[in-house]
RNA sequence: UGUCCCAUGGUGUAGUGGUAGCACAUCUGAUUUUGGUUCAGCCAGCCUAGGUUCGAGUCCUGGUGGGACAACCA
């Protein structure tokens, strides 16, 4: 390559606002130079690719500044909470490539939370209100009315510091009395109107067992806990922009009672969450998807859960690709599925092994080839990569190829079998198609074709042009197998307006179909659970971990792009 | 009758006040031992009205439209 005065242009890459930020704080020498992130689940559920997107960020922004992202368990309400989802997120992060620096929990800070109660208390910023939740709710008013005060908001400190010792003995009944902040009841921002910081809950914690009977709020917790860790940048999602304010209070007032060096002070920053089109995303929602039966748990190939992705074929490296293709911004939109699509076709295609399997069989018998004769052919792996090598496989009399590669009375731009037209059979022979067999019904039972048997795959006479090529297996050295087929859409038609309609009416009935008599190669017996192929046309596979011992289950990852039918729906 | 957030092709995103770019989707053509892949190309955009400025997608103001907020959830 010719040498030139300038050097290359560097690759400008553009920053999304919260780089952005980050960069500049940096450069300003905020909190000392330093970055630090969280990645914050509640373990109440299994992560989704709407968690993937703020894992990108949060773990990603803090790698690329020499900086450490902790993971913290958001664990301060015990009832919905449960270590076999702690496990599982720690799983699927680790799956889509990332590592933190420390395993923190929300309720490692119960005490020091608690401290800090107690000193708002004393400052006259926090009293214990004994009024039902439903008069709470009543008082606060509504976002365009003030609320009114609480006839407990002024009782004296003594009484409450007594009453908020009660809250955690046990002597209190669940929703008898909470502590609440003393802010604003006439605040325009909801979150301000005294939020209640504690409840009692006599569940069981599930790690702290029943050491604590008073269990502080999510606002309580979130900003003290950055603050206690040392987080810089404590990145969420658009909809706790109204939160914000109140995060700032209390970690000013935390500030007061409990100074660090420096100028450091966590800030909150917002970016917009993913919504894909066709699919659930609530953890609401998936979990009523798995209790009701509705999918085959969490890591059913139709959840867009990690662990469902993961089972179905996607690589964490397509997801992470996806995930930089739709950005981070505060705009409100819906992303098409058809870009996570493209992101795991556009993987898999350099990655996986193309193999031969016929998904819905029809006998095809070549006439004139020798019966009980046995042929290797060989399979190039990868032509999208050379060092992945090649097999072999087996061609004989009686093979086995698509129902729909065949037409007996075909349009003009049908390319596959149809009497008197000819096909290459992929690594293998040109055939010239006879006729078929059908039975009483009208159903095709056999094909026939002739072989040409100067057209072998590497011969010169191979390099005759005919119309298609198509994939097959021996009837004698194929396997059986099952495959199931997931359609691209899981729910019918995009959740909307119509927010009160059930989501389980939108599910698409057609999202799974189940076929039990595929035939595939014999090479395919040395397949591990969730290695990937590709299927020719019929798109990328890979087995399912149900798999066993002489049963081999494929799970469709994604069908290749589809021009034919295309085609097919013009006419 | 509130506060806050947002508005760039069909979708999602870039754009120090100076030629609006990228990806996906769609469509067209070339290549192809799978109608895939790859390559080339087409179509298509700054919500609106004012203001500031030599110059506005960018700054300001007013509209319009969308979203969030009234859990003892996070």
């Amino acid at each position: 390559m010719a040498e030139t005065n300038f050097a290359p242009e560097e690759e400008k890459q553009s920053l999304n606002f919260i780089e952005a930020i980050v960069e500049k704080d940096l450069a300003e020498g905020k909190n000392n130079g330093k970055i630090q992130t969280r990645f914050p689940p509640e373990p109440n559920g299994y992560l989704h690719i709407g968690h993937a997107k703020a894992i990108c960020i949060d773990f990603g922004i803090a790698q690329k500044h020499g900086g450490i992202c902790n993971l913290r368990f958001d664990d301060t309400n015990p009832i919905k909470e449960d270590v076999e989802y702690v496990d599982s997120i720690k799983e699927d992060i680790q799956w889509l490539g990332f590592q933190w620096g420390n395993e923190y929990y929300a309720s490692d800070y119960f005490q020091e939370l608690w401290d800090f109660a107690v000193a708002l208390i004393k400052n006259g910023k926090a009293y214990i209100d004994e009024q039902s939740a439903e008069e709470i709710a009543k008082q606060k008013g509504t976002p365009t009315q003030a609320g009114t005060d609480s006839p407990f908001r002024n009782r004296p400190v003594e009484e409450s510091l007594a009453l908020f010792e009660k809250m955690n003995t046990g002597e209190i009944p669940e929703g008898a009395m909470v502590l609440r902040a003393k802010i604003d009841m006439a605040s325009s921002n909801m979150h301000f109107r005294d939020p209640i910081i504690y409840r009692v809950i006599k569940h069981p914690h599930h790690r702290t067992g029943t050491t604590w009977k008073a269990y502080p709020m999510y606002d309580f917790a979130h900003g003290e806990s950055d603050y206690f860790e040392g987080v810089t940048h404590s990145i969420c999602t658009l909809e706790f922009v109204v939160h914000r304010p109140l995060y700032d209070w209390f970690i000013d007032e935390l500030k007061k009672i409990r100074p660090q060096d420096g100028e450091y002070r966590p800030r909150q920053y917002e970016f917009n969450r993913l919504s894909l089109t066709y699919t659930v995303m609530s953890k609401r929602k998936l979990l009523q998807l798995v209790q009701e039966g509705l999918v085959n748990g969490w890591d059913d190939p139709r959840m867009p859960t990690l662990c469902g992705y993961r089972r179905r074929g996607y690589t964490s490296d397509s997801i992470r690709n996806f995930v930089k293709r739709i950005g981070y911004t505060k705009f409100d939109g819906i992303i098409d599925v058809a870009l996570l699509e493209h992101s795991i076709r556009e993987d898999l295609n350099v990655k996986a092994p193309r193999v031969s399997a016929v998904i819905d069989p029809v006998k095809l018998i070549i006439t004139n080839y020798p019966e009980g004769q046995v042929e290797m052919m060989e399979a190039i792996n990868n032509p999208e990569d050379e060092s992945m090598g090649s097999h072999e496989i087996e061609f004989t009399k009686e093979l086995y190829i698509e129902r729909e590669d065949f037409m007996e009375d075909a349009p003009k731009k049908y390319f596959r079998l149809t009497p008197g037209q000819e096909v290459r059979l992929k690594n293998a022979y040109i055939v010239l198609c006879t006729g078929c067999k059908k039975n009483a019904a009208g159903e095709i039972e056999e094909i026939y074709a002739t072989y040409d048997p100067m057209t072998r795959s590497g011969m010169p006479d191979s390099n005759r042009k005919v119309t298609g090529t198509l994939h097959w297996v021996s009837a004698e050295h194929s396997i059986p197998a099952e495959v199931r087929l997931y359609d691209r859409l899981f729910l019918a038609e995009n959740p909307s307006e119509e927010k009160d309609k059930d989501f389980r009416e939108l599910l698409n009935p057609d999202s799974l179909q189940i076929l039990t008599n595929c035939r595939v190669e014999k090479e395919l017996s040395k397949a591990k659970p969730l290695d990937s192929f590709q299927f020719q046309r019929l798109g990328y596979f890979n087995v399912d971990p149900d798999s066993k011992d002489g049963k081999l289950i494929f799970n469709r990852t994604v069908p290749l792009k589809d021009t034919w039918s295309k085609i097919k729906n013009k006419e």
